[in-house]
DNA sequence: CGGAAAATTGAGTACTCTCAACCAGCGTGG
DNA sequence: CCACGCTGGTTGAGAGTACTCAATTTTCCG
């Protein structure tokens, strides 16, 4: 079967960056991909493990994260449909995090090899990959900060603008008015934003409370775009998306 | 003058990774370098400002942070000679935050159009700087991890085990017998723990009670790795010393 | 319809912060 | 040579944010 389609979100996003000719699409599209489906929370990649293949999500959300020695989770970044989960393996021999499957879920998966050979020929290939690993870098950096100097509030303020801001940008169908397909359990929020899901439950509340943003049954709304961002003290900057 | 010889760290640490021809080398020393020094707290980067160079540093320590909103400040990671400041920069047209200097320390800059040039045509440089970019996002997520699932004991712990294994591996002339040298202040420590300066100064004097480190006067000992490195969570996986 | 997962609520606890004062080391200048 | 001032480190007391534990309600799915 033509599994071309699903690299539609991919090289949308990367169009909105470089130049991409379509021998280079072609190219990457006829690498030997394996579509994978997957139901929520299977693991994709397992710290640990010696690394041999990368993955492109093409549908439903997945998430990395490390397990801390009491046994608690932190969530280290969330991805939508177009992105890569694990294009550091590529370069890397052991795997140092875990990726999940978030909800029903699936992937290209390519052996690594396959795809750093394309890389060596097609200098915007490479380009491009480069490019995804540095943004994903960019975000890790704004999160140490989101987790080491806001108080809980704007935590949670701030990753929920960051998610709309990055499902507006990749123009998912629902993102109308600024409403979200959002399937983050408040567990998992609170394992992104290092806090407890008792607090997280009451902090959205309050932003519920406020008039910021509506949450219930997997769909965001997000009410005030300007306050919730002031509150959260987020700047698109580091989404680079533009350039 | 012949600035060859500051290149060394660098090497050092490249070609325990990966091979590294003598015209690699060559290659990348020859190109139009400008060393500079910077007293403490100089700012080499700044966030929202276009990137023009890239900053190997090769003297002294260095550190990038952002700014939040109520003026707090969180350090995003540390730097010893040998690495770069900014690779992200290379490929990003803006800066999304800032480097400064910690203590006296010096630089080479190179304009980033030199380096993406020799990038093209050098696939072992280009293959070591991607990796450094890398080694960088692996160490961003083990951050996430220390904000967000660690108490303050264990952040300062594991902080402090991270800094020494890289010391260590850089093979810093001081490292025997686990004393470093350790300029970092207690506000910067407190910065990048994302605790305050007072709850940081107790807690590393708790760590010194249990005879685990001595810390004064910029001079770190590790009195007992092992213990240190279990109160922190720290496992070196992280750093992918090797590969 | 039933059971499990997720969300919500309450009460008590504790870790970390804030503010403010004080001490120690060090380079500069009188 | 000592006084001075600045930065960095230390201490104390009180406040507050976020955590823990446990129970309850609601939602989701098979």
């Amino acid at each position: 079967m033509d599994h071309r389609h699903l690299f539609d979100p991919l090289f949308r996003r990367w169009c909105r960056r470089i130049e991409l000719s379509s021998q280079d699409k072609d190219a990457l599209t006829a690498l030997p991909w394996a579509q994978r489906t997957f139901t929520r929370d299977t693991y994709l990649v397992r710290e640990g493990e010696p690394t041999t293949m990368c993955s492109l999500l093409v549908r439903g959300f997945a998430f990395r994260q490390k397990l801390v020695e009491d046994g608690a989770r932190q969530i280290i970044s969330f991805h939508i449909p177009g992105e890569f989960l694990d294009l550091q393996n590529l370069l890397l021999e052991v795997s140092d995090h875990n990726v999940q499957s978030l909800n029903r879920s699936s992937a290209l998966i390519v052996n690594k090899t396959a795809l750093l050979a394309l890389m060596d020929s097609r200098p915007h290939i490479r380009r491009a990959l480069w490019l995804d690993s540095l943004l994903d870098a960019s975000v890790f950096r704004e999160w140490v900060v989101n987790l080491g100097r806001r108080d809980a509030r704007a935590r949670i303020a701030h990753l929920l603008c960051e998610l709309a801001a990055r499902l507006k940008s990749a123009g998912v169908a629902q993102a109308e008015e600024d409403l979200y397909d959002f399937p983050l359990t408040q567990e998992q929020l609170a394992d992104a934003t290092g806090l407890t899901a008792v607090h997280t439950n009451r902090t959205l509340q309050s932003l519920r409370r406020d008039g910021l943003i509506s949450l219930s049954s997997s769909q965001l709304t997000i009410l005030d775009w300007d306050r919730l961002a002031e509150v959260g003290d987020f700047s698109e900057r580091y989404l680079h998306h533009s350039v």
